[in-house]
DNA sequence: CTGTACTTTCAAGAATGATTGAAAATCATG
DNA sequence: CATGATTTTCAATCATTCTTGAAAGTACAG
């Protein structure tokens, strides 16, 4: 069987980032991260090379500002970090080149600012209305049976997603939790997920 | 230790519902949904209650066509189902009372709208710049070696950001995959992590 | 210090997405 | 099949978020 090795044009080459980098940005809204955010990520990670803020307005078509906040808020996000190169005062951006820990940097981050502040607040709510399996027979009062049942109810809802979210936090930082090489965590489970599940 | 066990009046249970409805709304966005639609599934899983129309308006301040629309896109997200009442000729809408199955539901419709897509592109990128791991070094013609490098770590890249999303993907599938009461796969596979990795 | 190169900020404008409300469509019933 | 009840649609409006560009801020070399 023959393999057709083509070789590559440099505009081919650009032509495939270009999709890629729309491609990605496409998914960052759904992702919780802005569209331009994403594509200067898709452009720092699939080209692999540092970039200063000059080549990333030009190439995406952004202004200035524009690109200064993403990649500000990409460093937030512990996705890129400065570099500096020497006898240059510009400075560079660098995308992590690792895919698996980009993915735990995302998952640790989304924990970090959404998962963790939910809880809280659930845990709020849920104090509102009472300890947890309380019995309200003892209590002779204004409240019917009724009600009483009612109340219980709502707390049963709010305890299962209560229990639910706290699973997700905790996978989720067993995921980011154990780091090594290659992957670490995040592929180690889906390995033995795929195997015991 | 006596346990205090307050009796809960109903307006602190509407108290609690409503900061639910709005704590539910405001993660909404950020996992790929429309607040009011995140406010609207709020309401009916906490109330616990089949709704119809014009109580989810009222309850929430909106309009009718916004009621409308929000819950259709629940319906289509199978979060709600309808449900119709004898003697009564308004349809009402009720949440999926069980949180780990909501779960579920959540991430295979996230799998079908945005991760296969996804890939599906990917796959379609990766194809443009060359076969698997091609060594060019066959091909005299017009690519320096530099250029061929370049390709073959811009494949690199593509390649290992593939894996990772087939793995999210198989994970995903996995989840959604096993049912089983009292949430399935997913919770399953939550203890499994819990004493593996 | 001073001038220059570079970066950040932010108010105004543009683009995008959500919401309304009333008209059109659908549906059940007598 | 005609009527009234109910749901759906959609153009116009409103709200939010994103983007720009120029001014202000920083930092560095001489």
């Amino acid at each position: 069987m023959a393999r057709q090795t083509r070789t590559i044009s440099a505009t081919q080459l650009t032509g495939a980032q270009e999709r890629f980098i729309q491609t990605w940005g496409q998914m960052g809204p759904s992702w919780g991260i802005s569209r331009t955010m994403a594509e200067v990520h898709a452009l720092l990670y699939i080209s692999g090379q540092p970039m200063n803020t000059d080549e990333v307005m030009e190439r995406l078509s952004i202004s200035r500002g524009n690109a200064s906040m993403s990649l500000r808020a990409l460093v937030e996000w512990s996705l890129v970090t400065r570099v500096h190169k020497r006898g240059d005062r510009k400075e560079y951006f660098e995308a992590d080149r690792d895919a698996w820990s980009m993915a735990r940097t995302i998952i640790r981050e989304r924990l970090r600012r959404e998962i963790l502040p939910l809880l809280t607040t659930l845990y709020d709510i849920r104090e509102e209305t009472g300890e947890r399996s309380a019995d309200a027979s003892g209590t002779a009062g204004p409240a019917s049976p009724a009600h009483t049942e009612t109340v219980a109810e709502h707390n049963r809802r709010l305890d299962a997603l209560v229990e639910l979210i706290q699973t997700i936090d905790k996978l989720g930082e067993r995921f980011v939790g154990s780091e090594g090489k290659g992957g670490g965590g995040l592929k180690l489970a889906a390995t033995v997920l795929s195997k015991v599940v």
